[in-house]
DNA sequence: TAATTACGGTGTATAAAATACACCTATGAG
DNA sequence: CTCATAGGTGTATTTTATACACCGTAATTA
């Protein structure tokens, strides 16, 4: 939340969901409250707007007062209403989801946080306020998105390889894929452009690929059926 | 707008598409305003959220209140936060949507209308604050679902012939559709079931049909893919 | 009242897409 | 040195999507 309590409009805040992929799963990225209330709780990154911004920005705002983390694309998820999920006063708050490569973004521990840290989303902490509902909320949405859009541009880092983008959507889906067909249906959208080079980090030596931006955002834009 | 201002939350308001499908075009609810700003005007139905109330009885009651029309599903589409989008102060607004089937609903002038008018969609009045942007917003959703979940329960009568559902499905998409194909994939899909019945009132004899409720909503949760 | 038009209803052949499935090779680990 | 692990590759089958034409009946109109 907002460390300062004037010039925001006190019944409306934002909750972020940021999704990253590392290691092979799906992680979330979560700060240590520094503030009342639920201070000290492990909780995602929120907090008010104020009163003559736009929420995207207030989005981003928040997220970089509180993790470091700036300029990224976050995407409405819903309105999160009960009447008592803030235990102080009435307070809707508006999920933001959005999928980040790790890797590619320094966090840092900003305003009224303690820490800042991702989070297996197998192995979260219990969450305060309706928190768990905006992560599942949100988690639901991936797992739906990921069926008509292509994802992973965010999630990589620039240079990824095969296997690495399948664990991906294994992960995201939570089912195993076949590879050949996977590795079909992948070439078989332009999405992604082989950039001769070899992986020699990874145990195995296996192909290097980057995206090919104009086709990504272009399926982003007019969606696609992935049906895996 | 609702009438009273106490007891609401002047911040956040609900603006509700109402979308019905009559005589062979979709067509969306309309209220005159009664009150200022834009009185007289032709608007969505909206008010403000009361400080107890969640959204999803928000925009139910305001819909009562305005049109008469109650208890219906509506979902969100989105927030609509444009600084100067209601003259007097900062007010977000929630838009919400529905589909209905208009000869189901009796639709009366409520509180802060005028009148209560269904509008052919390619036919609208010059909408005030920012209503044309949620209408198109929520227009381009109501598209996009069409290719993910079945519609048409809620916007044809209780029985109704193929070429209805076709015409609906042809008005919703924007294109034509061939005929034979669009019945096969009904027909794959055990959405419909067949009452033995012929549509007299029609110009032609035709089979008249309803939904598998059933079925209906287990496909609407579960989504699928009708590309057309 | 005969002719014409409009609409409801039906099936098949072809093309495209999804799926199921198995082995080889190189490397790192023990 | 051997074994386990992971990257990489192609084909046959099934399923789904698409394109396409005619008949019969009832309403309309000449």
């Amino acid at each position: 939340m907002s460390h300062i309590l004037k010039d925001v409009i006190r019944n409306l805040s934002v909750d972020c969901v940021i999704f990253g992929f590392e290691n092979h799963s799906l992680e979330v990225l979560l700060i240590k409250r520094a503030r009342k209330p639920s201070i000290g709780r492990w909780a995602l990154p929120g907090g008010f707007i104020k009163k003559e911004e736009l929420v995207d920005d207030a989005a981003n705002r928040i997220l970089q007062e509180t993790t470091g983390i700036k300029n990224i694309y976050m995407e409405e998820v819903a309105i999160f209403d009960k009447v008592d999920r803030y235990p102080k006063w009435r307070v809707f708050t508006l999920g933001y989801f959005a999928l980040i490569s790790p890797e590619k973004y320094l966090i840092t521990t900003g305003i009224d946080t303690k820490e800042v840290k991702w989070f297996k989303i197998s192995d979260l902490p219990k969450l305060p306020f309706d928190h768990q509902d905006i992560f599942n909320t949100s988690l639901e949405k991936l797992r739906t998105r990921v069926r008509y859009r292509p994802i992973g541009f965010e999630l990589l880092p620039k240079k990824f390889t095969l296997p690495q983008l399948q664990k991906l959507y294994e992960v995201v889906l939570g089912k195993k894929l076949d590879k050949r067909n996977f590795r079909k249906k992948i070439s078989g959208m332009n999405l992604i452009i082989n950039t001769n080079e070899i992986d020699i980090k990874n145990k195995r030596k296996a192909t290097l690929y980057m995206f090919d931006k104009k086709n990504y955002n272009k399926l982003k834009r007019e969606g696609f059926i992935f049906e895996l």
